[in-house]
DNA sequence: CTGAAAGCGCTAACAA
DNA sequence: TTGTTAGCGCTTTCAG
């Protein structure tokens, strides 16, 4: 088999603590010894059975990440940037995808508890409860939701959604559809409140459409049903359903931005691929990703644990124009102090 | 700490390695004295520690998944897959990114090396020599590239490059570019390779502009030079590259494909979201990652290492019309003969 | 500073 | 069918 912490020992003539030593407490060993037990795990190319030493240590050195659906492309960043950051610290992530299914998310935490040292569950669909029981058996780290008591990332859609119906009251558009995300979503409850807040501190009417799966498909088929409300504006859950619509209102002759406005959330890398280019609340995922991976690794540390709110910004391209009214020049100030709470 | 097999042997009144036995040889033990080990684990909510057993099986039920850069949308379906169908034979997945780079591609080949029972080389951008020393570490099974004696699964890209081609030919055009991939990749070459014999075969020119990252910027960066060779055709080395020449000639002014016609690799999702829809060769990724899971768990039992080609389809969609000159109607079936080596 | 010894949680012969 | 006995490769007291 593969060279072992006796091999080392053996073959430079010390104990096999000293090589223990040697990896995990440098510190302790003398120098000489040292160099010398390194140069010979070098040339016999040893490496420590992590295995091993977390059936002693307790720790794995690994993080789990479940996610809703890595072919989201709001994903990937943030997988991306958690598992460049968590290797930075030698941690390995595991990355499990659930389908959107609240059920298979349960199962994979429990599948995986016992493997890492942690889990980052991004955008759960599970009840509190569910997850409130879940935290028990292995530290958790939720990225885009809140939940009282435990370590959270979120990134604040609920500022971002203001912003996006100010931008198209601003513009002259007096009633807006939101095609609303999936059920269970906290993502999609805050976009939702935040938005209607927002519409009706300022008189305008929001028409929500929804629940949808969020991708492109249900944003394209929902193409019929928001022409029929008569709104001259449209925020979405997320870009992939922006664009969904995007398309499929052009398929339809329909103009945007000149008949109709579209706004998505996310920024994904295709919502600049798309013309017009996708007006949107850009969200910091990787920025989430890598603060999520230091809250769970200084679990413990700072004892309650924190939530992190990452600020959002209103992307403005070229699905957003002109609405029907008069532009509310003065409205954004003005129905900006109504809002804030 | 958490529920050892040592407090399911107190609490049901056996030995432990009852226990054990009852979780990895349940038929070596009886009926009664199982189900009642498996009440009072499930009761206590015991799960088996894999590190432990792992340090002994010396099989962590784990699997290394490295890919070029999680971002590249070409990447998450196989992911996905990959995932997906190792977890239904228990199996976790770790996924790591390399952004490209052959150095840190290495580098995670042998930190991962002891954590899994094998890793799943996809797209790699090693030299084979370093990909020859890494096998000797762990299990290899490699995705989109073929090494002698490598366990491999491909997608037949050349067949598709041919069928591109000839696609392009018979729609009357006689100067295409090939928009390169990157350096170091096989399925770059081999789109290379096929592409210039088909052109070649048939008398038509084939301009290569690379190399190049397999980014959109670098498609949207290549317009003027593809425009500046006089070519009516392009054929870049995926999809995103080819959206992004496909919005940037439009940006130009450029009609795609009434001026010139362009095709992808891939069939990413968004390949269908851009305006005209692009033609492109349909690469099997999910079925890719399935596979590459499947002969890397089988490896051992049946000795010598197979090598999978996926087949490929060529989907036209709106991107692609007709060329200057007249179209070879003939040139398909004249062509194929003489391509089929 | 280094060695000896005792396990981490589990499996795998071997006996009984 | 079940219990006993060794460890897997490593860390961590505790002596020396």
């Amino acid at each position: 088999m593969a060279v072992t912490i006796r091999d080392v020992a053996r073959a430079s003539g010390v104990h096999i603590s000293t090589v223990s030593r040697t990896f995990s407490a440098p510190h302790l060993v003398n120098p000489e010894t040292r160099s010398r037990v390194l140069a010979t795990a070098e040339q016999l190319g040893y490496r420590p059975n992590r295995a091993a030493r977390a059936l002693i240590t307790g720790r794995t050195h690994n993080i789990g990440l479940i996610v809703a659906d890595i072919a989201n492309p709001f994903f990937p960043p943030l997988i991306k940037a958690a598992e460049t950051h968590a290797r930075r610290r030698d941690y390995h992530v595991f990355v499990a995808d659930t389908d959107e299914d609240p059920i298979v998310e349960a199962e994979l935490v429990q599948a995986l508890a016992k493997q890492v040292d942690g889990i980052l569950l991004c955008s759960p669909r599970m009840s509190d409860d569910q997850i409130e029981l879940l935290r028990r058996e292995v530290p958790l780290v939720v990225i885009n939701r809140l939940i009282t008591g435990l370590p959270a990332v979120v990134m604040d859609v609920g500022q971002g959604a203001r912003e996006a119906v100010l931008h198209l009251l601003g513009l002259g558009h007096r009633h807006l559809v939101y095609l609303a995300g999936p059920r269970g979503s906290w993502t999609n409850r805050e976009i939702r409140r935040a938005a209607g807040a927002t519409a009706r501190a300022a008189g305008a009417e929001l028409t929500v459409l929804g629940p949808n799966q969020p991708v492109e498909e249900t944003g394209a088929a929902a193409a019929e049903a928001v022409l029929g409300t008569g709104a001259t504006a449209v925020f979405a859950y997320n870009d992939l359903m922006a664009i969904g619509l995007l398309q499929s209102l052009q398929d339809r002759g329909v103009d945007v931005p000149g008949q109709v406005s579209v706004v998505g959330i996310d920024d994904i890398a295709y919502s600049v691929l798309v013309r017009p280019r996708l007006t949107t609340v850009a969200n910091p995922t990787a920025a989430a990703g890598r603060t999520a991976v230091d809250m769970l690794l200084q679990h413990g540390d700072d004892g309650p644990a924190g939530q992190v709110t990452l600020r959002t910004d209103l992307i403005i391209r070229n699905s957003t124009g002109p609405g029907p009214y008069a532009p509310a020049v003065a409205l954004n100030a003005e129905v900006a102090a109504h809002v804030k709470e």
